[in-house]
RNA sequence: GGCAGCAUAGCUCAGCCGGUUAGAGCGACGGUCUCAUAAUCCGUAGGUCCCCAGUUCAAGUCUGGGUGCUGCUACCA
């Protein structure tokens, strides 16, 4: 099976994991599981991107040397993944020694193709966005337009530029190649009007800044974001005790499947990345994804509003599988999206305790007492022509499904196996076993029961990636063990008839409306 | 300013190549069953499918114009 290898954003260590980070993670992680599932081998990268004057800023206001700075911030990344049942194989840090050994060699064969130069830069630098404005941008007394109450400072100083310029032609024509590289498909016709407009070369380096990668070639010089950052998703690749060279990094797992990043740094994937990589010489990844952006209750979220999403508290008090449900489910993963805790809690008991989970515990109840608690055979019976229907629709799940997972349209995925599970739900009311089994009809009570076990144990399965958690639980009280399930489960009928059910305990709690 | 996209029931959205009474989920209201987590199931929601004009036997679905909203417009991890 072809390896897959996946990426988060290398997020900036400035301040604790936010929403804006667990949110692609949360994604990420859904689909390596998915990935997994199917049984491809599987790295899913993610980490920390720890350099830069920003940081060392913090740090020092923090009265921090940065490295234990970022040490402290990183610690709170991993805390937050293992309550968010995030199971990434890889978490590189930008601040690891191997990571500046790549960087080195990566520069060096950049720089060996005569793309890197050094030159002038002027102009009003903002500190806080670490980059220079235009003078045109700038509020009064050169305040930063996002950052007003600071104010920009002259800078005049050599830096290394990378000739992105050279890669016109290339990037647009690998673009053109490759359309369905840059996902979803709106954000392409954005990047390539940006193309379009004519390629400037960027600088790749910063002087007097220590807090970062020397140049090779001039170790006054730092490497600035993009020659530092995405490099990371090369280092990650290496195996834990790899000498850190290219070679070994890129050995196994590349090039990247998909790299999963916000929209708003879109561009610097399919443009500099890109060109990056041609100039390296390397073989560039399959795709890039831009999700969307999230407000809470309809507002744009910000540290001044004071109304972030605090995915600590979140996924506290309502645990990992709802919280990756809702964003999941609810945000179509590549438009924007919104939070609103009353549509929270509506969704989740909606969906998981009334919806799927009910089934689950009606199912399983009356299996008790109508099957001896064992899954019934399921015999042929004047009910096919109602029970047939179903079956179909599982049958072609697993196949529906994995489209939607590889398209990362989470949404439709749940909304597909949901789908199955809302038809089961019907069919229970419309066929009535209590009555049949009253009746004296044994065996269309076994074919339905059967029907409904398969369903919620394919559904389970299938949403797995999502509500790892869930399904296994559900799983176990089916009589089976998760862990020992293959690709194979995604089949209809593999619940084999006699397996000795659980008692039905709720897998899913209704969550109570949150209080005003 | 320029370019692009979007505008469908209270909310979130489906509606492919134009074609009978415009759909789903959620929420709300009413009812039902009783296997079940006061869950399920059924019914109701009388929606100018943003507005105007046009093409067509026929437009939410195509064309033009208008209004509104959003995104992109270079160094924002």
């Amino acid at each position: 099976m072809k390896p897959i290898a996946l990426t988060t954003p290398l997020f900036y260590v400035n301040g604790l994991p936010h929403i804006g980070s667990a949110y692609p993670t949360i994604a990420a992680d859904a689909l390596a599981r998915f990935y997994r599932l199917m049984g491809h081998p599987t790295l899913f990268v993610t980490g920390t991107d720890e350099h830069g004057q920003k940081i060392q800023r913090t740090a020092e206001q923090n009265n921090l040397p940065p490295q234990e700075h970022c040490d402290r911030i990183v610690t709170e990344f991993h805390h937050l993944w293992n309550l968010l049942d995030i199971q990434f194989d890889r978490f590189i840090r930008t601040s690891d020694p191997r990571h500046t050994a790549i960087t080195r060699e990566f520069f060096q064969r950049v720089y060996a193709k005569g793309d890197i130069y050094l030159d002038r830069q002027q102009g009003w630098y903002c500190v806080a966005c670490e980059e220079f404005k235009e003078e045109r941008d700038l509020l009064a007394d050169q305040h930063c337009p996002t950052h007003p109450n600071l104010a920009c400072e002259w800078r005049d100083e050599a830096n290394y530029f990378f000739r992105l310029s050279r890669y016109q032609e290339a990037i647009a024509a690998f673009h053109d190649q490759h359309p369905n590289f840059i996902q979803p498909e709106p954000r392409r016709n954005e990047v390539l009007k940006f193309i379009d407009q004519g390629l400037r070369d960027f600088s790749i380096s910063r002087i007097n800044l220590t807090w970062g990668i020397p140049l090779p070639i001039d170790p006054q010089h730092t490497l600035y974001v993009w020659f530092d950052a995405l490099l990371g998703y090369l280092t990650a690749l290496l195996d834990p005790q790899a000498e850190p060279t290219l070679t070994n990094a890129l050995g196994h797992w590349y090039p990247f499947h998909v790299h999963i990043i916000g929209k708003d740094i879109l561009r610097f994937h399919a443009v500099y990345w890109v060109a990056m990589l041609l100039s390296a010489d390397l073989p560039l990844p399959s795709r890039v994804f831009g999700h969307g952006l999230l407000t809470r209750d309809g507002i744009k979220m910000g540290k001044t509003l004071g109304n972030v999403i605090d995915p600590f508290d979140l996924v506290t008090r309502y645990g990992a599988d709802a919280v990756r449900y809702y964003f999941l489910k609810e945000i179509e993963f590549g438009k924007d999206g919104d939070f609103s805790e009353d549509r929270f809690v509506a969704i989740l008991n909606a969906d998981l305790a009334n919806t799927f989970g009910n089934l689950l515990n009606r199912t399983l109840g009356m299996a008790g007492k109508y099957c001896q608690q064992r899954v019934p055979i399921p015999h042929a019976t004047a009910l096919d022509p109602t029970l047939q229907p179903l079956q179909t629709l599982g049958s072609s799940l697993g196949d529906r499904t994995q489209q939607h997972y590889q398209n990362l349209n989470f949404r439709a995925a749940c909304d597909t196996i949901l789908d199955l599970i809302r038809d089961c739900n019907k069919m229970v009311d419309e066929t009535t076993p209590w009555k049949r089994f009253k009746a004296g009809q044994q065996e269309e009570v076994d074919a339905i029961l059967y029907t409904l076990l398969e369903s919620v144990r394919l559904a389970a399965y299938l949403l797995s990636p999502i509500i790892p958690n869930l399904s296994r639980e559900i799983y176990r009280q089916l009589g089976l063990d998760f862990q020992q399930s293959t690709w194979q489960h995604h089949q209809w009928g593999t619940l084999a008839p006699n397996t000795v059910l659980l008692s039905p305990s709720p897998i899913f709690q209704r969550l109570d409306p949150p209080s005003p």
